[in-house]
DNA sequence: ACGTAATAACTGACCAGTCAGTCATTATAT
DNA sequence: ATATAATGACTGACTGGTCAGTTATTACGT
């Protein structure tokens, strides 16, 4: 009997068992994003991913373990394809955050992944383990990232040598602004997202202040 | 008979009345910070007011107004004493630009005005009337306040002319993302608020880049 | 045939909102 | 001044609906 695919191909059980976990961790994000971790029924997620209420918990012990689980299913994957693991002695500290910073709009602000940012920051308080998950994978590892290229722009020379506490978190304030904007007012004043990336770059570049006239 | 002092005098009943109704509000903002709009109880409400849970009605009429109508009780008050609605032809942009900044940190990120952001972001898609009210009457005027400082700092030759969209938002992207940093994340690594401040100005300003080497 | 996955009816805790009754304050009459 | 009446603020037990989580039963894959 062909034992030689088993290894490589599982079941067909365990094939529609993870089809289902994907998309009830789908499904989660869904119905979260529209009303909030609270409000969420677990029969709206069940429907939407297309079960029966008793299955959703089959696959996840309750409704926190659901939204944790959503989570740790939607950005663990994506850490991993972060930019920057491999530096490239070559490429200057500017180049390097822009790289960053890009990568963040288009694989967060710009996707449903920034639907978790608002439910992180509504929800968090009540989550203790969550946000401590979330600050220690997601955060501290995007931080230390961008705290690595500031140094670095700052020994090479290429940026000033700013003194103040806080500038990391200042660097990417507007990427984690725009986001919750989006979420809850751009239907009032809506946000070019690309335009708006431009200008957070110049802006924390090249600073407001015109130049001194040289004359 | 003295009706001279019955218009500035109240009657004993209505000051009852209104100091109930400023404990109701400040309850409301309490429990609501604590656990979000969904999981507070009225009941917790009416105990941290002091009153019972029926007295509660007899000032909103749901849960929903009563959470309205604590963000605008805590919200209108600080708006009209904002600065700079009287123009000093003297001041340069850059320090109307630093007033503005600093009134809004001292006076909502550094208070219990700070949850009410974090509420606002939270639970404004599910309270599209809030959210109209909050843009309206809170954001907007900023926004207006913060544009008209920086178009007249490029009229008048402070600032780059920089033509992106969303430059507003950039300058006070700063001041948003520490406020919601303070309320999830503060406790795994909290941030000095007055150095974060004194960064964000010299960022906004002056930017990351060296300036070049004239000689 | 057997075991696992899935279902859907069920339960019990929870809580927003109600309302009949109580109590403190104010107005009126003597 | 004092007694009585009228007002309206306040209470808290109760209700009705909701929903997380459970379980007895059925369907399905191997």
């Amino acid at each position: 009997m062909s034992e030689v695919a088993e290894v490589a191909s599982p079941s067909r059980r365990e094939q529609q068992k993870e089809a289902k976990r994907l998309a009830l961790v789908d499904a989660a994000l869904a119905v979260f994003s529209r009303v909030g971790f609270a409000a969420a029924k677990i029969d709206d997620v069940a429907e939407e991913a297309g079960v029966s209420k008793g299955t959703v918990y089959l696959y996840f012990d309750s409704k926190e373990q659901l939204f944790e689980g959503m989570v740790k299913a939607k950005m663990l994957p994506m850490l991993n394809n972060a930019p920057g693991l491999v530096i490239d002695p070559d490429q200057s500290s500017t180049d390097r955050l822009k790289q960053h910073l890009r990568f963040f709009y288009t694989k967060v602000l710009d996707s449903d992944r920034r639907q978790i940012m608002r439910l992180i920051m509504s929800e968090g308080p009540n989550f203790p383990d969550l946000a401590e998950f979330y600050y220690t994978n997601v955060l501290s590892r995007g931080q230390a990232m961008i705290n690595a290229i500031i140094q670095q722009g700052i020994e090479n020379g290429e940026f000033r040598n700013m003194s103040g506490h806080g500038l990391m978190h200042n660097v990417v304030a507007g990427a984690l602004a725009v986001g919750m904007w989006k979420q809850v007012f751009d239907r009032f004043q809506p946000i070019d997202l690309d335009a708006y990336y431009d200008t957070h770059l110049d802006l924390i570049l090249n600073g407001l202040r015109a130049p001194d006239p040289q004359d």
